[in-house]
DNA sequence: CTGAAAGCGCTTACAG
DNA sequence: CTGAAAGCGCTTACAG
């Protein structure tokens, strides 16, 4: 417990130099001799010194530690891979550059903000990640004036300035469409993510459109939680209606296996009745029978690129709009043809 | 970006008393009026001061904050919802003592200690937890004379003197197997995560005792990387073997998700031909039909009593061994009494 | 109860 | 190239 670390001091005594000039050879900076920058080097490995983060956080200004507050129930973040494919992205870049995550889930988006201030204020991070972006989202104006450096995961629309980092979901919602009305669909419905999170605007926006597009009547939109439960009551509603949709998309990959149970109740065959199809395709979306039509893209890059951008913003650079790549759509066996209109009843 | 954040100094200036006054008065330390001490307060709520982590960092001695390294890959851990729902609880008891968590994901055991020598020597963090300990853990040893205050999160014969916060997975065991017993069940196979994992070797121990005990046949266990893949390929192999076994035990929730596809597959019903149970009921457990049958803790519960013990141990009290409440079976519709003797095949 | 001093471990100017 | 000094923001003794 009580082991006493290096410090410089001690590598300084046993170099018979200044604490200076031992800064000076570990950091690589000029002012030693090669000679002695290499003995100090030696000494400091040898001794095992890490540079004291605080002190350094001190003198330098930078925590080299950026921030991720979450603020959805541990239960449907713990089933969606999402978060911990996009967090071991952002690590695989922090890391290189010794950067460390800080990471706090809470429960409304006050405390999400006054977490971050928190942070900000006591110096423990250099910039955070503002997640699940809303449609008007409160932390954007709320951290402003406090000058933490923050990009925005979602569309630009809504970041209020601060670099965004989005993928163009709009885009996928077009794809599937396109898809689904080349196999015949014409009744489509979506059971979407909450209506408040700015990357749902998006979707239900595109579909709408791609919708108009494809020359089919406009699908039905049902706003959820995310949960398998909600998915399950919502797609329940739909199938029992009495022009029932011929295909289904979900937000995420929980509510669309929750849907395989709910058509399985009904006696409807997927996907020979209905149709489904899944975003974001995960280890889940692969072990349920039949395989899950699924929307699938890059999360780890997603983060990775998130957090190239937090750092150079934090570095003083000038950090624009990132727009990652598309998500593909993938089918595999939960899309088919319709059935025969009328829809059996 | 340039906002300068206040510090004790400012305050000082506006109150027109000392540095150390304030700092007497802001923690609470006998050495100003009461009347000086509420002013004090005041200009500093006024001007949104925050202790500056690293100057506290560096005078105190603590970090204020504790680490989490995890070895597992992001895929897996995404979709089992036990990280996200221990980190939770975790956090719960660290919000209130203002305690930071640190999270870093790794590829092996060499990183992990690697990480955690690294955020002790830099100071960064004042204790760490250890997860998915294994039955021979290079960690406790390699940070033995570290000194790093750590817990770890497993069984005790492996903490190597650690304390351990664990929870009883035999006794589990034990309930599973006498209740599949008494259904009349006497073929039970288990597919296991990798046996490496303390926990796994616990459960495979109370496993052979457990049939021992109920007069049946000796279990059956695979052991696998705990991935959907891995759990659908041993359910397989089991499924088709000569006299298969009519229950099936899995370590997580998706391995026995993807166990229905495969029983599907064999145009095998479950659970008249095959019972199935999961460990950890989580969301996902309770969406496919039939729900699992499956054992349920407290997570988030396990998680905060993890954090308590650190902070325990952080503040230098003698901190021994927790044992966790059992994790209890709940029978739901995956499991029933065997098909007649012979199995149809 | 109040003030001036020293120090945590480092870095950054500033003289020799 | 090398040394002594000052300072980051705070806390902890130590005198008045």
């Amino acid at each position: 417990m009580a082991v006493k670390r290096p410090t410089m001091a001690d590598i300084a005594r046993r170099a018979g130099v200044s604490k200076v000039a031992v800064s000076y050879a570990l950091n690589d900076q000029p002012g030693v001799s090669e000679a002695t920058r290499a003995s100090i080097k030696n000494i400091a490995e040898e001794l095992g010194w890490r540079p004291n983060s605080a002190a350094r956080a001190l003198t330098g200004g930078r925590a080299q530690a950026v921030g991720l507050v979450v603020r959805r129930p541990a239960r449907t973040l713990g089933v969606e891979p999402f978060f911990m494919e996009f967090i071991s992205g952002v690590e695989t870049v922090l890391a290189e550059r010794s950067y460390a995550l800080m990471l706090q889930m809470v429960a409304d988006q006050a405390q999400e903000v006054e977490v971050c201030r928190r942070w900000w204020g006591e110096r423990r991070v250099d910039g955070v990640f503002l997640m699940d972006l809303q449609t008007d989202d409160a932390r954007v104006e709320a951290l402003r004036d406090t000058g933490l450096p923050a990009v925005a995961i979602g569309p630009p629309e809504v970041a209020g300035g601060l670099p965004a980092i989005w993928s163009d979901d709009g885009e996928s919602v077009h794809e599937i469409v396109r898809y689904l009305a080349a196999l015949g669909h014409r009744r489509i419905a979506r059971v979407a993510g909450p209506a408040a999170f700015a990357h749902t605007a998006v979707r239900d926006a595109a579909l709408a459109e791609a919708c108009r597009e494809a020359g089919i009547p406009e699908a039905t939109v049902v706003h959820t939680d995310y949960t398998g439960d909600a998915g399950a009551r919502a797609a329940r509603a739909l199938l029992i209606a009495p022009a029932r949709p011929t295909a289904l998309v979900f937000d995420n990959d929980i509510m669309a296996v929750a849907a395989l149970s709910v058509a399985q109740e009904l006696g409807l065959s997927i996907p020979a009745d209905v149709s489904v199809v899944a975003w974001d395709e995960s280890p889940l979306t692969q072990v349920v029978r039949p395989m899950l039509s699924a929307v699938t893209r890059d999360i780890p890059g997603y983060g990775a690129t998130a957090a190239t951008a937090l750092l150079a913003l934090i570095g003083g650079e000038d950090v624009g709009d990132v727009r990652e790549g598309y998500a593909h759509f993938v089918p595999r066996g939960s899309t088919a043809p319709p059935p025969p209109d009328p829809a059996p009843r």
